[in-house]
RNA sequence: AGGCGCGUAGCUCAGUGGGAGAGCGCUACACUGACACUGUAGAGGUCGGCGGUUCGACCCCGCCCGUGCCUACCA
């Protein structure tokens, strides 16, 4: 053995794994290079929320990108990776603040910088966790360009970005309806608001006409913001509301005279065709609002408590304000009826609370002139989505996008870049903290208390960790990213945005392949959350499988659609194989005179080989060229993520390493060696038809062997009929193989024979392979097998013979089809006769 | 309500118009000098249902059933 040393008998993933992500570590082999005349391949990682550990998710995320990375700086691209965090605004706020109550204490009790101070303190300690746990699922990033969504340079972008789009008028202050979260404090965006269905109420409320008798009923599910109502609409068609004796109504509790007005949006069909327009605490009513003119009358506070507008409500709790009402009004009878009615319920993504539609003044970004620059990049093709199936979803997105509101009222992240003077009231956006009002000279300027939504950073993170708005070398080679990889439910949060912003600011597009892999699910199906319990923390899992089980295991649902049902047996699965490579590698390394020999092989001395070495070399040759370049020109990520199984370039990192290493002479790491090119005169169909052959003839006499219970140690002859020359002499020349493998004493090879009689016998395609039967064989049993497949084959002919009798086909079917048909029915015919005559021989050997 | 998926072996999934596949599981047998994280062999499927197109359908089309997700929500 010339092995560098003595390997264990089993691939022992933990010390492996250490001791080369550490030495692949002090070595910088992942640092990106940027050398000239080289092409360039480059990914940013979607960050990891800072509060977060790594899941499932992250390594399926991970894995693919790393197998990326690897393969390209193999094939000796400028290779970089660059890795990061996000804040992740509500999401970290939200684990501080729980923090500061168990403590006794609340952000507001601390204020404003102390809590941000805390939460950089938190970030210090903790935020790195998920950083050591992608090294630990052995990814390749380059981590000295590490950066972090609110660190100097990304804010520097995000001012940069902000005050360039209020100067084009991109960026407005206005008053709009926004989701707010009473707990959070903040608000939301729409996609930040879950839909829950929850079995609520439909209350019919009476609202009498300004003068004379009468009423108009209108139906809610929250009767509280009729405490805020300014209009009741209906709907212009609607025949019962024609003649109305007056265009008012009297709003119940308040007392307040409110028009009717006429909107289509009104549903005429929905409870009585009239709807109670509440323009302060609802979307549509307050664009109905807009259309007539109506004054809006916030009713709640931020903490959705009952203000002053409420009256005698105010103080009360929007809950138990909802009771009250709903009791005053049944005291009144004005309470028509009570129906149970399932609906929608908005709810806070990050804490689950009952989102409050509310009028607020918040900050916006016109998104329509963006959007349509990102539809054409994906329409021209320009960025390919993988799979085009989300490319119908994403235009529909992003044809009826709605401006964004991107002012958070919570305390970590971006504030946002803009005074006002508190003398003269001018509104100053600027990157750098002004000291005067440019218009009145004022000094007393007071900044947004607001931050900026998550996704605003982040919607650079393409371009701002390659240092814009600076023009760095980096930009210039790395800007395009080559792939983005990620999950399908950011397209719209994340993906959409990078392209807007990326289009706008770079003038060209962030990433030529967008690859959306599945979502990670239990064995079940269920989405893996800590309530259900159902979570595979994938620490555990490589505790338990080894990095590269886990890793292989994710690679292998790389092609898959929506939903990745995850079952733990099928990462131990591959932890077998893993090992299978380990001692298939020590195997190889007891031979490795031979295999070096065969390595340095070409065609002149071919001959000189060994037929398992040639049939080796030829198969590897096969592995590596069939291997299918990743995101080359027009090609389809997925896909060619899906093909990669068979080599699967980085997607076991460790073993390979370590097989390498102790490979003889001194070698530097795997990952820095060209990736395997094809050998001039390695492939080496005779030498594969021949195994095949052996292997036929091998497989043919332990069948019969498995198939009779021929016991193992019992010795067999055996017969082979081969009519072909050429292949006669071939098994022959191998006969001591063939003895090796399946223990027979000794083989005979004729072209033509009496077949015996007394024997069992196997085909493969051509030849015939007799073993006789000299003992104990249940022939009542083996003559019933043989019955069954008698039938098969019989069932199959019929088929084809159908098929060959039918004039049609004749006619249509292309002709090598049919060809191909006759092959079979002739095929069919001789395993018949064959079967026939095997139950003769088994018949003859009981008489 | 609209949109997008999915339904193939016990389980998880491949399979883009001409002989139903893989892994795991299961059954039987074996060995212990690369490997029990093993080897060899085997059983197991009206490809959700009905209809259509075609010489021919797991595959294309229509309808139905079941199931999952996304978006918008009739207050």
């Amino acid at each position: 053995m010339t092995a560098k040393q003595e390997l264990a008998k089993a691939y022992e993933f933990k010390e492996v794994e250490e001791k080369w992500y550490t030495t692949w570590l002090r070595d910088k082999t992942f640092r990106a290079t940027m050398e000239e005349g080289k092409p360039s391949f480059s990914i940013v990682i979607p960050p990891p929320n800072v509060t977060g550990v790594l899941h499932v998710g992250h390594a399926l995320n991970n894995t693919l990108q790393d197998i990326l990375v690897r393969y390209r700086r193999m094939q000796g691209h400028n290779t970089l990776w660059v890795p990061g965090t996000d804040h992740a605004g509500i999401a970290t706020q939200n684990v501080v603040e729980k923090q500061l109550a168990a403590e006794g204490t609340s952000r507001h009790d601390i204020g404003r910088h102390k809590f941000v101070e805390r939460i950089w303190q938190w970030r210090e300690q903790s935020g790195g966790q998920i950083i050591n746990q992608l090294k630990r699922l052995g990814c390749s990033c380059d981590w000295d360009r590490e950066r972090f969504t609110m660190d100097e340079g990304l804010s520097r972008a995000v001012r940069e970005v902000f005050t360039r789009l209020y100067r084009e008028g991109l960026i407005y202050k206005g008053d709009y309806i926004i989701n707010w979260c009473p707990r959070c404090h903040t608000a939301l965006a729409d996609l930040e608001v879950e839909h829950e269905p929850t079995d609520g109420k439909l209350y019919h409320i009476r609202y009498p006409f300004a003068s004379g008798d009468g009423y108009l009923v209108v139906a809610t599910t929250r009767p509280e913001t009729m405490l805020g109502d300014t209009a009741v609409a209906v709907h212009p068609a609607d025949e019962r509301y024609n003649n109305l004796p007056e265009k008012a109504v009297i709003l119940p509790l308040v007392d307040r005279k409110i028009p009717i007005v006429f909107d289509t949006h009104v549903e005429m069909e929905f409870g009585s065709g009239a709807l109670k327009v509440t323009p302060a605490h609802d979307l549509n009513d307050f664009e109905i609002g807009r259309r007539h003119d109506l004054p809006a009358v916030k009713i709640m506070d931020d903490n959705g408590v009952m203000n002053e507008a409420a009256g005698a409500y105010a103080g009360l709790d929007r809950f138990a304000c909802r009771k009250k009402v709903v009791a005053d009004l049944e005291a009144r009878g004005l309470l028509e009826k009570i129906e149970p009615l399932q609906h929608g319920v908005g709810h806070c993504y990050r804490c689950a609370t009952v989102v409050e539609p509310t009028l607020s003044k918040q900050w916006f970004v016109s998104v329509k002139p963006l959007a349509e620059k990102a539809i054409q990049a994906v329409k021209s093709r320009r960025i390919r989505i993988h799979p085009a199936s989300w490319e119908n979803t994403f235009y529909d997105w992003m044809y009826n996008i709605r401006d964004w509101c991107i002012s958070r009222q919570i305390w970590w992240g971006h504030q946002i870049p803009a005074w006002t003077c508190e003398e003269c009231g001018e509104l100053i956006v600027a990157t750098e903290n002004p000291t005067r009002c440019p218009k009145c000279e004022g000094s007393a300027l007071r900044q947004e208390t607001d931050v900026l939504d998550t996704w605003f950073s982040s919607a650079l993170w393409p371009f701002s960790t390659l240092g814009w708005p600076d023009e760095t070398p980096e930009l210039t080679m790395f800007y395009p990213t080559s792939v983005l990889i990620t999950s399908f439910d950011i397209l719209f949060f994340w993906v959409a945005r990078m392209m807007m912003m990326g289009l706008h600011f770079m003038g060209e597009i962030p990433f030529r392949d967008v690859y959306l892999h599945a979502l990670v699910r239990d064995a079940q199906g269920q989405k893996m959350s800590k309530s259900k319990g159902n979570v595979l923390d994938p620490l555990e899992l490589m505790d338990k499988y080894g990095t590269d089980a886990l890793r292989f295991t994710m690679a292998a649902f790389a092609a898959q659609g929506r939903d990745i049902k995850l079952a733990e047996e099928r990462i131990e699965g591959y932890r077998h194989f893993i090992n299978k490579i380990w001692n298939a590698a020590r195997f190889a390394l007891m031979h490795l005179g031979e295999v070096d020999a065969g390595v340095a092989a070409t065609v002149a001395d071919r001959d000189d080989l060994s037929l398992p070495h040639r049939w080796i070399l030829s198969r590897t040759d096969r592995a590596v060229t069939e291997v299918v370049p990743i995101g080359h020109g027009g090609g389809d990520a997925c896909v060619h993520l899906a093909q990669m199984h068979e080599a699967e370039a980085g997607g076991v990192p460790f073993v390979t390493e370590e097989i390498w290493q102790v490979l003889p002479g001194e070698r530097s790491s795997i990952m820095l060696e060209p990736f395997p090119e094809e050998h001039e005169g390695h492939l080496d169909e005779e030498a594969e038809k021949g195994v095949e052959l052996l292997m036929g003839v091998i497989t043919g006499l332990r069948n019969i062997r498995s198939e009779m219970q021929i016991h193992p140690s019992a010795a067999i002859s055996s017969l082979i009929l081969c009519p072909d020359a050429d292949r006669a002499r071939f098994i022959e020349e191998e006969t001591e193989t063939i003895k090796t493998m399946t223990r027979a004493e000794s083989i005979t090879v004729r072209r033509e024979t009496e077949r015996p009689k007394g024997a069992a016998s196997y085909i493969h395609s051509d030849i015939e392979i007799f073993v006789p039967l000299a003992g104990l064989v249940d022939i009542d049993k083996e003559t019933a097998k043989l019955d069954k497949e008698k039938e098969k084959a019989e069932a199959q002919l019929r088929k084809v013979e159908g098929k060959l009798g039918n004039e049609k086909f004749l006619a249509n079917a292309p002709a090598e089809v049919v060809a191909k048909e006759r092959e079979k029915q002739e095929t069919l015919s001789a395993t018949l006769a064959k079967i026939d005559a095997n139950r003769q021989r088994l018949s003859d050997l009981k008489s």
